[in-house]
RNA sequence: GCCAAGGUAGCUUAGAGGCGAAGCGGUGGACUGCAGAUCCAUUACACGGGAGUUCAAAUCUCUCCCUUGGCUCCA
């Protein structure tokens, strides 16, 4: 049974879709105006697992997720740099979506762009129009607030608190708390509307997308913390009001911030990482095991420093997930070692104490890993039980009580993890240089050995050493 | 001002009334020609301060202190 944390409610819910096991799920994706930095993976990275997890335990997912190809911030970084500001969208779209396939994010079925639901923005704007949720000024279209006295009830303020305005508000609202559902606008793009050319506001795009595809209540719908207000709020008033049903959404799922020195990162304070820039220094699977040693829901620190301890605590994962290839590979390491005393054709061990003992380990671990997953996707509790199994296993691995069986219990249940977490430690890179470089290395490595052998250390040493300045590092067993 | 999330060993994180956490780091050992990696063991008075409820509190209540975020740009 698994349990979310619904904002809504501000308490974890038991889980249960509205259609059987058919799961609605909705994610704010990016404005597309520049480059997605290492917050929007935080958030992404996270949706991704909750995708997979609700998969794995037998939920068919549709996973949707908006584009804003249109605003205010793309029109005015078009204007700088000459653009067209569709082209633009277009160019940052792709880059988006090419960062998301390099961190393994892979589990959205549809991006649907918020220019190609022109017409169902629309058609939503003309029923909340005809209901009386909605009027026209000389500036565009806007939302009443007072006709929905719900408004405020997801981030748990009252309107009247809502008084502290960064930006005055357009004077030709009845309420200054009234939100854009079309701007009149002449400078493109604009597309035709009955009220005039112009372009929708933004929180319109979501819920015309969603009704779209989703029908007026669906199951999930996620997005960053600070998306809660206004952009959610403005969200449930809508699709609400405009279909008279609730709730528009069973549960909203929100992702705490990824900090950078304990502040929100961004551009003003110019400690802004694109995903780009971080994927240079680090490969995907260390940033995704950062993200997922910290629950989805908490603030999470970025630094340097932090992603080495990462990258320490996942290599401890890989390392125990070679050791348990090589121990289905005797063969293998016959060219180094042929332990003689081992070398029985079936090299297998009989089932002992403590082989039992590790069997039934895996199932407890098994069963408290989903237990944990379960409770609200507790990705750090999983992962600690991985290390403790691990630790476990490795004693029993060196004492040789383990048989090919277990092991092979234990390898398809890390086949199960990676595919969970989305880590790839079943197919880990070894060196991801050109093709000629590797045969030139295993041709020196090859080398290197022989003279190994011939216990030449100086030259051994010296040519691991060059190596090692190419950052090829070698490490003898 | 209002709303929200936090303060857990050197660092990063779980936990949420009782059985003293996981990883990283540190230390010791095994292995190794050496180095590294790996493995094992071990380490750390752990719960922001103060009061209260309770047989029992990191966990519940109150209060105070501190940090961060949001209050129509935001993942």
């Amino acid at each position: 049974m698994i349990k979310i944390y619904n904002t809504l409610t501000r308490s974890k819910e038991t889980f249960k879709p509205m259609k059987e096991n058919l799961v609605k799920l909705f994610v704010c994706g990016p404005t597309v105006y520049d480059n997605s930095h290492i917050g929007h993976a935080r958030t992404y990275i996270s949706f991704d697992i909750i995708a997979r997890y609700l998969k794995y335990r037998g939920f068919s997912v549709f996973y949707l997720q908006n584009i804003t190809d249109i605003d205010d911030k793309i029109i005015k970084r078009a204007v700088s740099t000459g653009e067209d500001p569709i082209d633009l969208a277009r160019e940052f779209e792709a880059k988006y979506l090419q960062d998301m396939k390099t961190l393994g994010v892979e589990n959205v079925n549809f991006y649907a762009r918020a220019t190609e639901h022109i017409k169902e923005i629309i058609v939503q704007i003309e029923t909340l129009l005809e209901a009386g949720y909605a009027y026209e000024t000389d500036t565009g279209v806007y939302f009443d607030i007072s006709q929905y006295p719900d408004f405020g009830k997801l981030s748990n303020r009252k309107i009247e608190d809502l008084n502290v305005h960064r930006i005055s508000p357009d004077s030709s609202k009845r309420n200054p708390e009234d939100f854009a559902l079309w701007k009149k606008k002449d400078e493109t793009p604009t597309w035709d509307s009955p009220w005039g050319t112009g372009r929708p506001g933004w929180h319109i795009e979501d819920t015309a997308i969603t009704e779209e595809y989703f029908g007026p209540q669906y199951d999930i719908h996620g997005g960053g913390l600070d998306l809660i207000f206004p952009h959610h709020e403005a969200e449930i008033a809508q699709m609400e009001s405009a279909s008279g049903q609730k709730p528009m959404v069973r549960y909203w799922m929100h992702t705490g911030f990824l900090n950078v020195k304990g502040e929100k990162m961004s551009k003003s304070l110019g400690n802004f990482i694109t995903i780009k820039e971080l994927l240079t220094k680090y490969s995907p699977d260390v940033f995704r095991f950062f993200v997922l040693s910290t629950h989805y829901r908490s603030p999470i620190d970025f630094s340097q420093e932090i992603l080495e301890q990462s990258h320490n605590s996942l290599n401890r994962i890989y390392k125990f997930y070679e050791t348990l290839e090589e121990l289905l590979n005797v063969d293998d390491s016959s060219l180094d070692e042929p332990s003689p005393d081992e070398s029985s054709p079936h090299n297998s061990i009989p089932e002992t104490k403590e082989n039992q003992e590790i069997d039934r380990l895996l199932e407890e671990t098994k069963f408290k890993f989903l237990e944990a997953m379960d409770n609200d996707f507790n990705t750090p509790s999983a992962l600690s039980l991985i290390f403790d199994f691990i630790r476990a296993t490795n004693q029993n691995i060196r004492q040789g009580e383990i048989s090919q069986k277990s092991v092979q219990n234990i390898k398809f249940f890390f086949n199960e993890i990676s595919d969970i977490l989305g880590l790839n430690f079943t197919s880990q890179p070894k060196n991801s240089k050109g093709h000629l470089e590797d045969e030139l290395v295993d041709i020196i490595i090859d080398i290197r050995k022989k003279l190994r052998k011939k216990k030449d250390w100086e030259l051994s040493d010296a040519i691991r050493s060059r190596l090692d300045d190419l950052d090829i590092i070698l490490e003898d067993k």
